[in-house]
DNA sequence: TTTTAGCACTCTCACCTTGAGAGTGCTAAT
DNA sequence: ATTAGCACTCTCAAGGTGAGAGTGCTAAAA
């Protein structure tokens, strides 16, 4: 396959450019026109054979015009895009609104799936950060009725989690104020390795509760164990590609099913950096489900204590410009929030 | 409007049960054959036409078979359903993965709107319980870094809830905890009214606490404050009346956008008892957005204590019975859950 | 060698017509 | 009160048609 010449590369990107905004084939006089170009339409008509030969078009039937292949917005996204950024006003807008929130890991989730829905016109997703390594910070007990017990675990980063336990028999508040004080003491800062590995003598309601403490702390440290957050799934259905409602289901498929999601995140995220953008093009032969759609993908958090992904899912035909630059941002925003927690 | 023959409502009903089943209107002599009705085509015509005049029906033109109208959906729902219960392997299968996913009201929620949406094949949402007056548990004071310190807040009922805030000036692990003790002794079980009447002389930390107390109660009492969960929105795409987009985008954004689900949810189950059941069919005059929809919803919880909110949403040729039935055992099963939790 | 005008060709899509089929309402007989 | 018979209405799928958009090719021009 021959290099491109530098009008091929220009008319690649402006037939991109023109079929992401009309989602209608693209012709050469037509194209030749809106753009001014210097080359004739029977130039350009030459130079989109070159790229349909390329496989970086192709036409949808003989005398249509012509569309960009799943091949060709790769080459987009990675040689003709370049950096895009979101304005610096947008910017600002978002960042005030991250600040107005206030101190809510939860609402600060809905915001960043609402900004991405809003900003990329399409599906979002956000999961919420989750420890890599969880440790542990404090442990509260509270009893409840006759043998029920409320068990409230701090993990190191401010992560709370509750559970309601059923003690073998009735111990009173003051045994499990004294239990957890000594747990506190002992167990302040550790992972659940170190954990294990412990040899102080406890009693049989401490040794419970380690053993639950421990399973709690490893259970943090699951991918997607704990929230999606979505927004913008009607974006996804203002799409033409998917007013016919069997492809729309597909897309919302992806959304909804758990294990669909889980699998696809952390195949996907695993070898992605927090800061780098991973970008999902027609299921990229993988993933069956993704065939007709696009995401744009991205980790963000503190490397090392709590990292989380989030995204955008639109069809193939995806502005890529503005929904990379807006993932890329929310993630960043939402890394700096997650440091911020984590550093004490 | 003359009274409804006994045959006419026969009819009715078997019209409306055909027209859920097939989504196609229903003629005389093929409702007539499937049936094995005793009248004949003719008859069965008239009836037809009486029931067009009571508008309970209505032809979409001049020469198709019969469809019913919103106000025949009515009259069935009310008049001819009759009380339809869940078969009772199927309550025994759903009671029992509820009490296989322990004690995880976050998991119930989620596996509440995964049974809805299953068994009614349709978008299903559930609202967490809220405390109808939320009253005070346990507090827990935990310094971070600096002047930072989380507070978890328990309620009554086992509601966590968590805020990081910042003092005025730093001080000790020690301190907080004192702190934390007195408050504890003296709010515990106490409303936020009564808090608020307090007078027992407190230090500058604790009045500054008691007012973020009473605060968190208070917002804790909000409907919907918390967490949406939805399932089975592909269920609505695959419904014949949703196969345009733009229709199907009505239906999701009444499930996605909260200031509307709110208004839906409070104004529709204000006035509903725990243990009833709502129908909203088409909107019912009051909701634009639900003009091609209907919603069965119902409240759960322990009335005075904790309630939340539950239903399905689908078109408004939506099976009913099954519909009614499933959301009135779920609000039951929830219900029973949300009692044991609160009862100590 | 590259670019361009000219032109025949292809294919879609919107539009129209048409006939079969389903269902109705009316009338007159049972 | 019910029903057979019948003319009538309306939809919908199928087939035909022409305008329009876009192409590839060829040969001339730059």
């Amino acid at each position: 396959m021959a290099e491109l010449t530098e009008r091929q590369r220009l008319i690649l990107a402006l037939i991109i450019r023109e079929y992401i905004e009309t989602a209608q084939p693209v012709g050469s006089e037509s194209l030749q026109k809106r753009y001014q170009l210097d080359a004739s339409p029977a130039t350009i008509r030459n130079d989109m054979a070159a790229l349909t030969e390329a496989g970086y078009l192709r036409q949808p039937h003989t005398s249509a015009g012509r569309v960009p292949t799943e091949e060709g917005y790769r080459y987009f996204v990675r040689q003709l895009m370049g950096h895009i950024d979101l304005p610096a006003d947008t910017k600002r807008t978002i960042t005030h609104q991250f600040y107005q929130v206030g101190y809510d890991p939860d609402r600060w989730m809905r915001l960043a799936a609402s900004v991405l829905a809003q900003q990329a016109k399409a599906a979002s997703l956000v999961t919420a950060p989750h420890v890599e390594q969880a440790r542990f910070k404090h442990l509260e007990l509270i009893s409840t009725r006759g043998r029920q017990v409320l068990m409230v675990l701090v993990l190191a980063g401010g992560d709370v989690r509750q559970q309601m336990l059923t003690l073998a028999e009735p111990v009173t508040q003051e045994q499990l104020s004294a239990a957890a004080n000594h747990l506190n003491q002992l167990l302040s800062g550790l992972a659940p390795e170190a954990i294990s590995a412990l040899t102080t003598p406890l009693d049989v309601l401490e040794q419970d509760l380690v053993r639950l403490i421990v399973e709690e702390l490893r259970h943090a440290s699951q991918l997607l164990g704990s929230e999606v957050y979505r927004d913008g799934l009607t974006h996804v259905l203002s799409q033409p590609e998917f007013s016919e409602s069997e492809s729309a289901r597909k897309a919302l498929r992806i959304l909804e099913e758990r294990p669909l999601l889980e699998d696809l995140l952390t195949r996907t995220l695993e070898t992605t950096n927090v800061g780098g953008v991973q970008v999902l093009i027609g299921g990229e032969g993988t993933w069956e489900e993704l065939r007709d759609c696009s995401m744009v993908l991205a980790r963000y958090g503190a490397p090392g204590l709590a990292t989380g992904a989030l995204g955008v899912l639109g069809p193939i035909r995806m502005a890529y410009g503005r929904s990379i630059s807006t993932v890329r941002f929310v993630a960043g925003l939402l890394s700096d929030l997650v440091v911020e927690l984590h550093s004490e």
